[in-house]
DNA sequence: GTAATCACG
DNA sequence: ACGTACGTGATTACA
């Protein structure tokens, strides 16, 4: 094949406008690092190991025995049988007990033992995960941290964040917030600024989907998971109740994981009959998002691959398979890989535009880390004004949809501050 | 090495 | 009748 060939196919064009850029991004990004606030985590550090060793003292009183609380299967021996505190059990698939933080959540009212065990295991979770070792981690000479953006371990075309992974720090639970603060900028000159895409994959639903509904919803600026709700449960988007949003939100979600009945039931912990209906609703109101999945599905069951906007693949080789379990989950990924892998083609092009358009315009200020919708900053407080304007426009300016992307931007004195 | 668990989008 | 939401990485226990 001559190289003229070579220049329109749209993998080669996508490997050649994206993905070689991007390199050289992510590779100055890995280079830059992160600064870490390294007296609060090991004050923070101490508080989080007398509160464990309380609870572990706790657990051992209440089960009346010492055990390794780390292990998944001693710990379900002495829930399950020597302390009973349920007969109806939940097994893994490997026929263990399950102690999941589901499963006990469940049994909160049984025993006061289940409180102490998760609020244990959320401490241990976050204290050697995260406030023990990544002070570790710091670069002798920098004084940073640098992790390692992998560009081809995803299937679906996003990044992902080794050593450490950078690409999941807490911040749903407030002891978890609190380590997302020990992420500062580099000096007193310097101001953390956090810019996410709002709804980025619901957008890149309605706009390849085409439908009207949820179109109409994003260009008029309407929350959308209240106006699915509206639409669902058949009332006025000014009686939507906090429940019913939440639901939707649950249902949206579910859209973009490529929905079935029995997941969204699990989620709301509602009957699968009712799951049913509400999915058979939301195709009513949302007629092009299910022909938009059947066609996915139908495309995949041809050519073997989906495709994202820039022509990204994810090749599916079980979408045909005779066993209906593996097939439904080849269908999933068919409905789902488009999506989030559109949403990775759009961010990584946006950082592309966006480090072009700093170095141009000789900026002091780095791009520090990308998390799936969002990129950190580390912004010189001088260029605040003008490192602003050329992230949100690039970011969503990047790519036209039938929607509009719209970037949400803040600033802080660390990495939660700036959400 | 694999399983279980849990952190994020 | 089955067993299910999508994508990752790190830690710990245990065979």
């Amino acid at each position: 094949m001559c190289s003229e060939e070579l220049k329109k196919l749209k993998l080669y064009n996508l490997f050649q406008s994206i993905e070689m850029p991007l390199l050289k991004v992510l590779s100055d990004m890995e280079l830059e690092g992160i600064s870490l606030d390294t007296e609060m985590l090991s004050d923070f550090s101490e508080e989080l190991s007398k509160d464990i060793v309380n609870l572990e003292r706790n657990i051992y009183e209440i089960s009346g025995e010492e055990f390794n609380l780390s292990s998944p299967k001693q710990m379900g021996e002495i829930l399950f049988e020597k302390m009973k505190i349920i007969d109806k059990v939940k097994k893994t698939k490997t026929g263990q007990y399950s102690t999941s933080e589901e499963t006990l959540s469940k049994l909160k009212g049984k025993h006061q033992i289940i409180d102490h065990i998760l609020e244990y295991r959320g401490l241990q979770k976050l204290l050697s995960t995260y406030v023990k070792a990544l002070p570790l981690l710091l670069d002798k000479n920098t004084n940073k941290i640098h992790t390692t953006f992998n560009q081809s371990v995803a299937a679906t075309g996003r990044l992902s964040s080794v050593s450490p992974n950078l690409q999941n720090i807490p911040i749903r639970t407030e002891k978890g917030r609190k380590m997302r603060k020990a992420f500062i900028p580099k000096n007193s000159d310097f101001e953390i600024l956090a810019a996410d895409y709002s709804q980025i994959e619901l957008r890149i639903m309605a706009s390849l989907s085409a439908d009207t509904s949820m179109l109409s919803a994003f260009n008029n600026g309407i929350d959308i998971h209240s106006a699915t709700a509206a639409k669902v449960y058949k009332v006025e988007e000014k009686d939507v109740t906090r429940e019913m949003r939440s639901h939707a939100k649950m249902v949206n979600f579910g859209i973009i994981y490529g929905i079935s009945a029995f997941g969204l039931s699990q989620r709301l912990g509602i009957k699968r009959k009712e799951a049913a209906e509400i999915i058979e609703n939301y195709f009513i109101e949302f007629p092009k998002v299910k022909e938009y999945m059947d066609l996915s599905i139908n495309k995949a069951r041809d050519n073997e691959f989906v495709e994202t906007i820039l022509g990204r693949r994810r090749y599916l080789k079980d979408i045909n398979s005779r066993n209906g379990m593996i097939r439904a989950f080849a269908e999933r990924n068919a409905i789902n890989a488009p999506i989030q892998g559109s949403a990775a083609d759009i961010i990584k092009k946006a950082m592309i535009d966006v480090q072009k358009e700093m170095e141009k315009q000789n900026l002091e200020s780095r791009m520090l880390l990308q998390v799936h919708d969002e990129l950190v900053f580390d912004m010189k407080k001088s260029e605040k004004e003008i490192l602003t304007k050329i992230v949100k426009e690039k970011m969503e300016q990047t790519i036209t949809l039938d929607v509009p992307l719209v970037v949400d931007i803040g600033f802080g004195e660390n990495w939660l501050e700036a959400h």
